[in-house]
RNA sequence: GGGGCCGUGGUCCAGCCUGGUCUAAGAUUCGCGACUGGGGCUCGCGAGGUCGUGGGUUCAAAUCCCACCGGCCCCA
């Protein structure tokens, strides 16, 4: 399996041989989250949901239903998503006088609901976070985790007394993400999108841009500052201290759970499978025992004393006794990117030592059995970084600096991210659509960048830097 | 939105153009046994297929035609 020669193939093998996700489910755009992918979703959530507590989040859920009359509330949100719309029209074989949807996104399932428990300043700040899956009748090709009709995600909601407090509150949604995403080794653009691309209902939004071996980019969260767009439609009022009736000024933010993984498994995963961080990989050890003849019943002995040092130092362990080949369970564990695998073999069991080999390098080293579970944390720490620099790296090369139209449309077919200059009109946004392929996926939030250049398509004084990819 | 390619045991794939020799070949996987054992070893026996679904043409369809479902690629 070669990642960079077809990563489309390499990606859908590896979702199916590691257990991830089973795109065979007969409904397009609906699949199945097997054990590995499940369980590594799990602790994704973990991590997340963490965060979001720690920073004034409560969890709450949320119906899958809405009505239409709610949906309908906010003029542009229906405008953005009406498309793409599951609707819910028969019980049995009656027709539903009042249509209901599927929540493509919860908006239209909180904020009424908001309006009912928001009476006062002493209310506020409100901050509500979901794990769920949400639908979208896509009509582009679907792929598996990267553009499903049903997907997961984690969507927050927050409502705040003031404009003032709500750009406070993306900056704290932001900087969370932007941590959970570096825990995890991912590196991407965080891009304020333009006025032409920004959530349906929002100010504006601010996304994360994973980068991807195929050059398409994969929004990986997004957080949006929805200012009093929709407590107007619904109604979201508190009174304030002077006793004055005002609207609430709220954000949102989602992260896409499904799309996380894609690109812990895009940008970490090389051709010998999965490689995943030790924080979220279901098992984070192997032991693999290699028997010898006539020595079979010590080195089993011994590998499961090994076992037990590792499980009792609170590593998720496993230890793989089948009678395959050491070297089968060597290439069938890479796959599943363990991060550690313990070798335990005759030279081992002599020395009362055992050797470990890390999944990034595959570099192996000796360590005595009573130092195992501290070279193991040791090693934890090393395959985090070494996974995160070579991520950066990656995203370094594959950014293009694009002085004009030429070197822009090579950019994007050469599979890369061009950063251009652009001076802000949406006709030559739409001309470089046009011209590369690629898209304007925004600015930079994170660092000031000033343009050294005229508009790459007019000529005339350029607003932005903006970054070009194609995307998912 | 427009165009093209594809669908055959769990997986990959031959056969299709030129219908009959297909009772569908091979590899891999899986099960049992032996052997081996520090990177996918080897051997034996065995299991596994409504040829995506439905309809049509024909004496005869995996093969030709139509529709649908699903997948992939290119363009917008």
């Amino acid at each position: 399996m070669k990642k960079y020669e077809n990563f489309s193939k390499w990606f859908d093998d590896l979702l199916l041989n590691a257990e991830i996700m089973d795109n065979r489910y007969p409904i397009k755009g609906f699949a199945v989250y097997k054990e590995w992918g499940a369980k590594i979703a799990r602790k994704i959530i973990e991590m997340l949901e963490k965060k979001l507590e720690e920073t004034g989040h409560v969890p709450m859920f949320f119906p899958v239903a809405i009505s239409e009359e709610t949906f309908k509330k906010e003029a542009e949100h229906i405008k953005g998503f009406t498309s793409e719309v599951f609707w819910i029209t028969h019980a049995g074989d009656r027709k539903l006088k009042k249509r209901m949807l599927l929540r493509p996104t919860s908006e239209t399932a909180m904020y009424p609901m908001f309006s009912q428990w928001i009476r006062s300043h002493a209310d506020l700040p409100l901050k509500i976070f979901q794990s769920v899956f949400v639908y979208r009748y896509e009509t582009k090709a679907t792929r598996p985790l990267l553009r499903m009709r049903e997907f997961l995600w984690n969507e927050a909601h927050t409502a705040h007394r003031s404009w003032e407090e709500a750009e406070e509150q993306v900056k704290e949604a932001i900087g969370i993400y932007d941590e959970v995403f570096k825990n995890l080794g991912l590196s991407y653009y965080i891009l304020r999108r333009p006025d032409f691309d920004k959530f349906a209902g929002a100010d504006y939004s601010i996304a994360f841009d994973a980068w991807n071996p195929d050059g398409r980019v994969n929004q990986i969260g997004t957080v949006h500052n929805l200012g009093e767009n929709f407590s107007r439609a619904f109604n979201i009022t508190y009174e304030d201290i002077g006793g004055m009736q005002r609207y609430v000024v709220q954000t949102c933010y989602g992260f896409g759970i499904s799309r996380v993984i894609a690109a812990i498994i895009a940008q970490h995963g090389d051709d010998h499978g999965l490689v995943l961080p030790p924080e979220i990989a279901p098992v984070q050890v192997v032991v693999i025992p290699i028997p010898y003849k006539n020595l079979e019943d010590e080195i089993e002995k011994y590998s499961r004393r090994v076992y037990e040092k590792i499980v009792s130092a609170g590593f998720r362990t496993r230890i793989d006794e089948t009678d395959r080949t050491p070297g089968e369970k060597y290439y069938y564990w890479e796959m599943f990117g363990v991060p550690i695998r313990v070798e335990v073999g005759p030279r081992d069991l002599k020395e009362n030592q055992v050797t470990i080999c890390e999944r990034v390098n595959l570099e192996r080293r000796t360590v005595p059995l009573e130092e195992a579970p501290r070279a193991i944390m040791e090693e934890f720490r090393k395959i985090e970084k070494k996974l995160r620099e070579r991520s950066i790296s990656t995203l370094k090369e594959m950014t293009i600096n694009a002085r004009d139209i030429e070197a822009l449309k090579e950019a994007i077919k050469s599979k890369k991210i061009a950063r251009v200059c652009w001076c802000g009109k949406i006709e030559c946004a739409e001309r470089i659509r046009e011209e590369s392929g690629g898209e304007i996926r925004g600015y930079r939030v994170d660092i000031e960048e000033n343009p050294e250049y005229t508009c790459i398509i007019c000529g005339k004084k350029a607003e932005k830097v903006v970054y070009v990819a194609k995307a998912y």
